[in-house]
DNA sequence: AAGACGAAAGTGGTTGA
DNA sequence: TCAACAACTTTCGTCTT
């Protein structure tokens, strides 16, 4: 670590250097060269907004402080195509400075994405920790964030629901169930936000996001509930023939879901009460009961026990 | 007394002019 | 941009077990 580092600037061979951390940078203060680049940090992130973030929040993964990476030093280069003295300059410096305005641009926004990316990237693992989502959902989200990323889709919105907004995509291509709730509450952020950057992603780039339909649900509340076997059985049934009688469309998948639940767990005499349901699938009582009522309704029951 | 039921008013988001 | 609209929630009084 520090023993890679130089301690003696090889251009003028000044002692005096300056480690910049924000910047990554050694610099010689002495000559103002660069020496080193891309410092590994090994401090405890800095940022930390609650007290066990304090504890866990070590020094791995992308960095999240860069949030001014700057600090507004940058360089820029005159536009005006004059010398010092305001005279004219020939055709080839010209068409030099032109070269160099082009990449310092160039430069500049590459590593301003990269940074983005960072951030995002340890924003997604952050809230893929708390529920315990799989590797290779985040890495599917890296791809989809970078990917808007490169659209320029990212510009102006934050970073963070944008990064949930991509976690949530990715669950979902990839058939790992989990609800919007669930992910923005992690998120520390509004559901309709977090819904509204889903929409425009979804929306801008195309994508095809399948849908969850309340089979995807019932597996969880039914193990939430430790119901399985012919409970499980019924309530698949049940929204089997839901479906095909279209009673599910429109309408919200969890509500169906946990009638589908509510049914199973009457019909096999394990009754579970509805508000226990409810609490679980986040809807509201009145909501099983008007899903349940119409899956009564239309469907004939024949039980057999 | 707890749970289920249902009416009525309220909420936030979508849609279509 | 605005109003109509559908789904869902909140609240609350009543009925059932």
């Amino acid at each position: 670590m520090s023993s890679l580092e130089p301690n003696r600037c090889p251009y003028c061979g000044s002692q005096r250097l300056l480690r910049d951390l924000e910047q990554a940078e050694i610099v010689c203060t002495e000559c103002g060269r660069v020496i080193e680049t891309d410092l590994m940090d090994m401090g405890p992130e800095w940022r930390a907004f609650e007290a066990d973030e304090r504890t866990d929040r070590v020094r791995v993964g992308a960095p999240i402080t860069y949030t001014i990476h700057d600090k507004g030093l940058t360089t820029t280069i005159s536009y005006l195509d004059k010398d010092l003295a305001s005279a004219n300059i020939t055709p080839d410096k010209r068409a030099q400075l032109h070269r160099m305005r082009k990449w310092h641009r160039r430069i500049r926004i590459y590593d301003a994405r990269e940074r983005n990316l960072a951030h995002a990237l340890s924003e997604m693992t952050r809230i893929a920790d708390k529920l315990g989502i799989p590797k290779n959902v985040i890495e599917t989200a890296a791809r989809i964030y970078r990917k808007a990323v490169m659209q320029g889709l990212v510009r102006g919105r934050s970073i963070q629901s944008m990064a949930a907004a991509t976690l949530y995509i990715a669950c979902r291509t990839c058939g790992h169930v989990r609800t919007l709730d669930e992910i923005a509450d992690a998120a520390s952020l509004e559901k309709k936000e977090v819904g509204r950057s889903f929409r425009f992603l979804v929306n801008e780039m195309k994508m095809y996001v399948p849908p969850l339909t309340p089979k995807h649900y019932v597996a969880r509340l039914l193990s939430r509930l430790r119901m399985r076997g012919e409970a499980e059985d019924i309530a698949y049934k049940t929204l089997t023939i839901a479906s095909e009688l279209r009673l599910t469309s429109g309408r919200g998948p969890m509500g169906v879901a946990a009638a589908a639940v509510y049914v199973a767990s009457v019909l096999t005499g394990e009754r579970k009460t509805q508000r226990e349901i409810a609490e679980l699938a986040r809807v509201t009582e009145v909501t099983i009961r008007n899903r349940y009522k119409s899956l009564v309704k239309n469907i004939m029951f024949e039980v057999h026990l």
